[in-house]
DNA sequence: AATTAGCACTCAATAGGGTTGAGTGCTAAT
DNA sequence: ATTAGCACTCAACCCTATTGAGTGCTAATT
């Protein structure tokens, strides 16, 4: 474990590399940060600091430059000593902001992401409910015209699905509402998944009676139920990544822009994080795709009453403010989580 | 107008800057195209074309490079005399690729665009179906659970927009029933723009039987048309651009991408088009969003059965190929209509 | 009168050389 | 253990040619 001198010395140029994406040297430190030692002295820490991968020289005659290493150290500390203190009014400004702009779910997350990036000044991102859990409140089919028929599925949280589909010769209405009666009897109070798996053969052998008809349906529902609650996947504010000097470099602008223009990408990014609780932040190399290896990706859950739901982050060069990205993400996750409830959670 | 010796010359210097991006001298064009006359000569032309505006000098002692002028010109030639001929396999190709991998219609236009800007080398941009003109063809509330109701709008392409709502005491089914039916009776047949404007006072005086329960399913149905045909825009390959020379500095970059982020814009892009028929051309300065001051966008329509309801288009470099580009708009245009009329049209 | 050859001139881009300054590592003195 | 001192490194910057693709103008040629 580090002792302490050494500790100072490393946030001292963690300080300072996040305020000025600039190498910083020993006497500089010494300095601008009253360590009590000479800048000899700093010099032989940074030295042991290196050796100990926590620093690096992009050059042999330049200043050290924090590692992966050293930011994880840096952020772990954080997380663990600074109680983050939400600042109620921003929160309750932000949380005016989101109601007032959204009018429907996908909207809100949509928003949450642009008001994240303008926040923070980072490139957010925001993943739409995942809905695979909630149940079925009511499934109806209607005669429209002629041989169509619209098949109606509500889900317990507001969430509704439709399909029209063809039957080659029609069905009467009764016939069609003793149908949707006894699926709404058979299904009702199932979870989505729970109807995925169970929607087979038992189901069909009850109703002989209209077999045929059946028969052709079930593919239907099951299709509707597949998209009923589809990714949707958000970014806002991919520019603000060329605010940092370290993205001057064309191609590095490119290949980070493609990645977020990618939604399959950026579903699989917020979709493979363990769904936990609290903060997640993956730094640097810890990335596993290569567009982000000098990224740090910040995220944090959203929920519906406790039952986790979504994800919403931030992505941002390494030497990002981590402080200020975290509380800004704890107020956006308390605020959906709020609003989502009210939305769609009281049963 | 031009004598045939200055279109000559005018020409060459456009194919050359098309090629290279770089600017061109009197000297190369008099070696590269056999114009049958000395450099001196070029150079004499070159300069009358500069006067008149065709042409103009990055500085004192460059090349030349053709003006948005120049290109006009250039383009308008190109849609009087070449006979655009479609490959009639490609657009096959493209028809399969399309049907294949598109499930549902803003799926549909989404795919167009990214498979747009794959075939083009530009950034692709595609605005989904304007449905404004459908007729309603059937309304209907369902009770849910409780006071929770159901809103069903069902419109003659196979849109389908739902809200769920709630009213304080509860109705019975079979009220429900009677207004569903009243409903149905008074805007089944309607367009969506004549429905918001008609569904105002007489629909209530009629049915003052229920006059408190329609006075608050009327906004509601009004809130559900309007969301009905939301617009949704997509953009595919913003990163293209960074294969032009031209778009190598970071600032022009930036205002490019934060453009087409910004879905508003866009919107207004595609919309604010006079939709004719037939491919639509804006050259540099004629735009008028700053950022797309030298881009050029080309774009066309996309129709179901003779009406039309998008726009497909690619935005680029003045310096773009034209012909190449207007070819596959064609294309893309002659596909996406094919597929909507087939998916949605036949009534 | 139109075309061309010739020539002086311009200017961005490139390459080389010198200077600066913030940094390093090592060693010897405190 | 800490520090002062010193030689060394290297990117960044600023000069100063040099080059080469271009121009415009003029005088000779067709």
């Amino acid at each position: 474990m580090l002792d302490e001198r050494k500790k100072k010395v490393l946030y001292a140029v963690i300080d300072s590399y996040l305020l000025t994406a600039e190498p910083i040297g020993s006497r500089t430190i010494s300095k601008r940060y009253n360590l009590g030692v000479s800048s000899a002295t700093i010099r032989n820490e940074m030295s042991d600091l290196e050796e100990l991968g926590y620093l690096s020289k992009p050059h042999t005659s330049s200043g050290r430059v924090p590692s992966d290493k050293a930011y994880r150290l840096y952020v772990d500390q954080l997380l663990k000593t600074k109680k983050l203190k939400i600042d109620m009014n921003k929160k309750e400004e932000i949380k005016r902001k989101l109601t007032k702009e959204s009018k429907e779910i996908d909207e809100l997350i949509q928003n949450a992401a642009k008001i994240l990036s303008a926040i923070t000044h980072y490139t957010a991102l925001a993943i739409s409910p995942q809905l695979k859990k909630i149940r079925l409140k009511h499934i109806q089919l209607i005669p429209i015209d002629g041989s169509e028929i619209l098949l109606v599925l509500v889900g317990e949280k507001g969430i509704v699905k439709n399909t029209i589909f063809n039957i080659e010769h029609g069905i009467p209405e009764n016939q069609l509402n003793r149908i949707s009666n006894f699926l709404n009897h058979k299904l009702k109070g199932l979870t989505i998944d729970d109807i995925e798996k169970a929607i087979e053969r038992p189901i069909i052998e009850e109703m002989y009676e209209f077999k045929d008809i059946i028969d052709k349906i079930i593919p239907i529902i099951d299709k509707s139920l597949e998209t009923m609650d589809d990714v949707e996947v958000y970014s806002d504010g991919i520019t603000k990544i060329f605010d940092f000097p370290e993205y001057k470099d064309l191609d590095k602008a490119r290949s980070f822009i493609s990645f977020i223009e990618d939604k399959e990408l950026l579903i699989d990014l917020l979709m493979n994080n363990p769904i936990e609780n609290g903060i997640e932040i993956t730094i640097g190399d810890e990335n596993i795709y290569e567009p982000l290896k000098d990224c740090s990706l910040i995220t944090t859950t959203y929920k519906l009453g406790d039952m986790t739901i979504g994800r919403i982050g931030v992505i941002g060069p390494t030497r990002m403010d981590y402080l200020m990205t975290i509380n800004s993400l704890k107020i956006f996750s308390m605020n959906l989580t709020e609003i989502l409830t009210r939305l769609l959670g009281e049963e």
